[in-house]
DNA sequence: CAAAAATATGACCGATTGGTCATTTATAAA
DNA sequence: TTTATAAATGACCAATCGGTCATATTTTTG
């Protein structure tokens, strides 16, 4: 990798954390300077403005979190497996995978009025994480793991939503009870559907 | 009511959509002062700074909420019925009851790491519809309305999250489409209930 | 109506914002 | 190793930020 690559890169690492923790509005130039100790005039070689920064920061933070996520799923080899993966994975919304929490709520619900590109990637990474979902079940009713008459894709979008809401309670109480009810009540659900 | 507090008032009636859409970092008093054709020092007189702004408007957007949702909830007769009205308020988030969306949502997500006060105040709303919801149920399961098995307070938590989530998805997405499926998923389990 | 108190104004303040640029330093190519 | 290219620096910029205050105006009180 190219020293300029290199350097863009590690500010991007510093920088997502940031932008995921205080929102895109909060955060400052002089924050990344100061969590990467490069100058302001080193940022702007290599990001040509705050928007653009703050973009590689949300694709960024999306990115880590797939990866993280989908290295828990692989270990999983049944369908139910990798639902009860996913749930387990995002089970804990006080210490969360990720600096910050979710990056879909937390830049979804800031960019959502104000921020058009944030929010169609945003919208990309919701999608993302529903057809995921309904994949897996698809696969699982192909199986014959699951109930075919279970519907995948009504399923993917009120598990997804579940975890959000979820997500939202327990990171504003401080701890993961309301949370725990969402993954026992998906847990129930997917066992119902599995022959 | 005195002139002081009515122009308190008005100042928190023009904010807090403003907040609500944009957020607090985002939003500045120069925002307010266009919105409410004020001087500076006139906001000063009535709110000794900013944050102070901020709180009066969160709990402004917070009130307005639970008041139109109480207007149309009190229509119903039965638990049911009140539970279908809260849904069907909540089910149009792009069209939402107030401008720029669910105040949790939106304050929660941004005050989540960097302001306690406001975290507390979200925090305190979204308990409150949980044990809105929970003792509606709880009402119904005494009534004879509803199965005396259901445990209210978890479907109160769950019945929360997905309209959040259900919420935040289809504000990305700019259509209502997966708000339906949660809406439909919701009310199918509650005449599942209903004896 | 007159005096006192409350409210409204807008110029002004220091601090910080995002962003630029001439210059220096380090890297890559010849 | 020399030369050309890229990257890093930090002083500097205009604009905006939240906030103050002396002054003017309006409202309330006696």
């Amino acid at each position: 990798m190219a020293k300029g690559e290199e350097t863009r890169q590690f500010i991007i690492d510093k920088a997502a954390p940031i932008f995921n923790t205080k929102g895109i509005a909060a955060t400052s130039m002089s924050d990344i300077m100061e969590a990467t100790k490069l100058s302001k005039g080193s940022m702007y070689v290599h990001f040509e403005n705050k928007e653009v920064l703050a973009c590689a920061a949300v694709d960024h933070n999306m990115k880590v979190l797939g990866v993280k996520l989908q290295a828990e799923m692989s270990k999983s080899k049944t369908a139910k497996g990798e639902l009860f993966a996913y749930i387990d994975f995002f089970s804990n919304p006080v210490t969360p995978p990720i600096i910050g929490g979710c990056p879909l709520l937390n830049f979804g619900t800031e960019a959502d009025d104000t921020n058009p590109i944030v929010k169609e990637k945003i919208n990309g990474g919701i999608k993302y994480n529903q057809q995921l979902l309904g994949s897996i079940i698809a696969k699982g009713i192909a199986n014959g793991e699951f109930n075919p008459n279970w519907n995948a894709s009504d399923f993917a979008t009120v598990m997804f939503a579940m975890m959000e809401g979820g997500h939202l309670i327990s990171r504003m109480s401080g701890n993961n009870d309301k949370m725990q009810i969402i993954v026992k009540t998906l847990k129930k659900i997917i066992e119902e559907n599995t022959l």
